[in-house]
DNA sequence: CCGCTAGACTAACACGCGTTAGTTAATCCG
DNA sequence: CGGATTAACTAACGCGTGTTAGTCTAGCGG
């Protein structure tokens, strides 16, 4: 009865792993039903336990891709750079990738920012701290341009919160057939990233 | 059978409401159930309908004072002003206000930033219109500020969003016993909200 | 002092939930 | 071509939900 064994590779799996999205994304996780999920992709709701071992397992499956896909495509916007480039190049990298991904990706982006208390307690604490470090990134880079006179900042943590959480928004309010792309609101979030941490003298010259 | 006529002045009336905002906050509307919030009160989950006609009223009750307080608080600050009060002021009182209500109410901020979708239908929307009219007060003194020159931003509806969203942000890490007392707490962010509208030439001197 | 009301209680209902068991039709591999 | 596997199905279970009905008791006003 090995009835989970080989969850996740499928066209169906895939199906699922939308329709869940949707609906978590948009009534949240507590008040999907399984029903509705299975509806949505055109089964019955004992079929979904063909791919996935539960309902939490499915929110799971989609938190941790979500996680794994920002913290993927911030590294990969960071790795990009030349490795002395100065801190507003670094800070606007991350800040693109980040805006980038909550405009392109706003189901996943709700779900990993309002669905995680749904987790097992286990997976609640592996995502936390995915998010944590993926976090820590931000904060580091813009420690290190305050350390060196680039940025300016009241509060360095509170700041770091301030860029994150002014980007996640996004997921909550753009659609992709609005007056704005995508490319022109990164652009815009990227000014505002250095605005917010602009310092009075303006950006020192590189010490090569 | 007018078990619902005298809904609300009671003593236990505000016990439920603090057990339910309790609840809603750190578990989600759909996620808590009427006889845990019974339970934390010290009643039967029967008894809390000598109070409130239905577990959505209580979600009703809750959202519609959180955004009247939250409304009125911004009145009042503004209204502390005078009348010819320059931008960067008005401003910075919306912006402390709204810190300060986030910092300390942040039970109810959570409630109505995550649970609005559980609302009937018609409450949602009165909810929805509520929350865009304290928006809008601080979208129409973003565009004033920038009209007249003392703001600089690259789009103001998205800069007006990131203000409101990193104070909103508060309510979900900031903690009374931590680092930061409240009153420190608005001074950062009307700082970091006046970085972000600063003008490159820095404010205008006021034509009398 | 008595009747009324407010507000607690117990008991129960109807329903929908996540999940499991068992079965059946299609599809893939040797 | 035949056995095994995949993945759909129907049926059902046990439980917890929001909510209602009806009862009991303490306290207040006339």
């Amino acid at each position: 009865m090995l009835r989970s064994s080989s969850q996740g590779g499928s066209a169906t799996a895939d199906e699922i792993r939308l329709a869940a999205l949707e609906q978590f994304a948009s009534v949240g996780y507590e008040a999907t039903t399984m029903r509705e999920i299975a509806g949505n992709v055109g089964i019955k709701a004992a079929s979904l336990y063909n791919h996935f071992g539960s309902k939490e397992a499915m929110l799971w499956d989609l938190t941790l891709t979500a996680l794994n896909e920002l913290t993927a495509g911030c590294e990969q916007a960071l790795s990009r750079l030349s490795a002395d480039a100065r801190h507003d190049q670094r800070l606007a990298a991350f800040v693109s990738s980040h805006v980038a991904y909550h405009a392109s990706n706003r189901n996943q982006a709700l779900v990993v920012n309002s669905q995680l208390g749904s987790l097992s307690a286990p997976h609640f604490r592996r995502a936390v701290k995915l998010r944590a470090s993926y976090e820590a990134t931000l904060r580091a880079s813009v420690e290190a341009g305050v350390r060196d006179g680039d940025f300016e900042s009241p509060d360095i943590r509170v700041t770091t919160y301030a860029i994150l959480q002014m980007g996640v928004a996004v997921s909550t309010w753009f659609r992709p057939d609005g007056q704005l792309t995508i490319e022109e609101l990164c652009a815009i979030y990227v000014q505002l990233a250095a605005k917010l941490l602009a310092a009075r003298s303006g950006p020192r010259k590189r010490v090569g």
